[in-house]
RNA sequence: GGAGAGGUGGCCGAGUGGUCGAUGGCGGCGGUCUUGAAAACCGCUGUACCCGGAAGGGUACCGGGGGUUCGAAUCCCUCCCUCUCCGCCA
């Protein structure tokens, strides 16, 4: 959520900031400001007449218990009491709309983010490992897995649809061994509390997250009476977890990861990314996310990425690291660096990963604050990054440890995940 | 799913229409005392918003929302949550 205070001082950068990210809220903007001014003549006025109306109900108790006659006081408190209703009425009116109009304007980008308006305009900052090369032409994941008999398009969409997969014997074993080798990774040497969330989120969280109220379409909804979503990702309960808290600024900075499946309808996606586990509705993912003190947000945003890094690293992938431009960046985010893993089959890089400092615009959403001993509380800086992507991640691994065969060797790092499993053949 | 009990400040726990943001205790902070510590004693100790340069002042908040009333933590309605017993179940 956008700061309120920031709106009033500094509308001309907030225009220039959001015309950047490509949206256009000019008007919005005027009108947002003149909520703010309307607040402000309202709530004065409304507050003088109950402070009016409170001594006059003092004054009734007292003179009641004095026997004196009260019907004066009460007329002029019964006719008070309307007026302030009324204009009550109005100021509700004019929060409800500034409210909505705040919760629907994205973050304002990090001066160090470069102003673009699409993924061309990402800029590369480092790269890491090199392509293997290959004595035949590497196949796709969509090929290799259904061959090897790990992967089963077919019976996913039996059972749920297009964009669901199911994974099988070697696969299924990967999948997981994935999951503990990523969570061991960042809660042993990364210093990350392991946690198991909620797969299911209500309205307020995804509020809080920047999800809900405008990117409903792409969640899946709990039918019936239920305030429940599934989680488009751990971010949202994890970001959560200290919502309408005020923290021990002493504990900070706060690192949780999580594995939780993601749940994504993937409205306006018809078209991208139909073949493959690249874009499913369901998916498995390892988050990691940090409540940090603003002033060492940036840090920890560069500590969040090179932990997602290190998964690709031990497993000896080749990846690079983008740094998203304004136009391309999530509605919540101030700074995201994507990584993007080499795909031999597509011969270029995919994202992996999406690691990102929203500084206090969740904060301000979900009210998280901390506070230093004998300070005053203020908004916490949340970030989120992938740690990574399971589904991916396994694409990666076949498609990079593919062999002339067809068979897939497993990285060494995975092999204790694996029982020892040193390569993955086909079915006998 | 059925029956019942309850949600008060960091925690415990009073308060059932009138100076109640709320008695008391614990915890925390500061001070006195002490060689030091403990104990004892004294003081302070919530959040949000509004006005103000500041000092300070004001409004709201006793699970959420609505209502009754001159006036509500206290009465009414509604929703949410927690606990206990039964049933069911991983």
């Amino acid at each position: 959520m956008l700061d309120p205070v920031f709106l009033r001082d500094h509308l001309p950068a907030l225009r220039t900031a959001l015309q950047h990210r490509g949206v256009d809220l000019g008007a919005d903007l005027d009108a947002l400001l003149a909520l703010e001014t309307e607040r402000k003549r309202l709530i004065p006025g409304i507050e003088g007449l109950k402070r009016e109306q409170n001594a006059a109900g003092e004054e009734a108790g007292r003179a009641r218990r004095e026997g004196r006659d009260i019907t004066a006081i009460q007329d002029a408190s019964r006719e008070r009491a309307q007026r302030i209703k009324q204009l009550s009425a109005e100021l509700d009116a004019v929060e409800e709309r500034r409210q909505r109009g705040l919760l629907t304007i994205p973050n304002v980008p990090h001066s160090s983010v470069p102003v673009g308006r699409s993924a061309a305009d990402n800029v590369e900052v480092r790269r890491h490992g090199t392509p293997r090369p290959f004595s035949f032409t590497p196949q796709a994941h969509w090929d290799l897995g259904p061959a090897l008999g790990i992967i089963d398009f077919e019976r996913g969409t039996k059972i749920a649809g297009a964009r669901f997969t199911v994974l099988v014997g070697a696969g299924a074993r990967m999948a997981r061994a994935l999951i503990d080798f990523m969570l061991d990774l960042h809660t042993r040497d990364h210093g990350y509390t392991e946690v198991e969330p909620p797969f299911m989120a209500n309205s307020a969280a995804l509020t809080g997250t920047g999800n809900l109220p405008k990117f409903e379409a792409d969640l899946f909804k709990i039918a019936g009476e239920w305030d429940l979503f599934m989680v488009p990702t751990a971010e949202v309960p994890l970001t959560n977890m200290h919502r309408e808290e005020i923290l021990d600024g002493r504990m900070l900075p706060i690192r949780y990861t999580a594995y939780t499946p993601c749940f994504r309808s993937e409205a306006g996606s018809y078209g991208a990314d139909v073949r493959g586990l690249i874009r499913q509705h369901q998916f498995d993912k390892v988050e990691l996310m940090a409540f940090s003190a603003p002033a060492e947000s940036y840090n920890e945003l560069e500590r969040l990425t090179g932990h997602a890094e290190e998964v690709l690293k031990r497993l000896d992938l080749p990846y690079r690291t983008v740094l998203l431009c304004t136009g391309d960046m999530g509605f919540a985010s101030a700074k995201t660096y994507d990584i993007e893993v080499w795909l031999p089959s597509q011969n270029t890089f995919r994202e992996i990963s999406s690691c990102s400092n929203t500084e206090a615009f969740q904060a301000r959403r979900a009210s998280i604050k901390y506070r230093q001993p004998g300070g005053k509380p203020d908004f916490v800086h949340t970030l989120n990054g992938s740690g990574l992507a399971v589904g991916r991640t396994l694409i990666a691994v076949m498609e990079n440890y593919q062999q002339a065969d067809g068979s897939v060797v497993v990285p060494d790092a995975l092999r204790p995940y694996m029982r020892g499993l040193e390569i993955i053949g086909p079915p006998k």
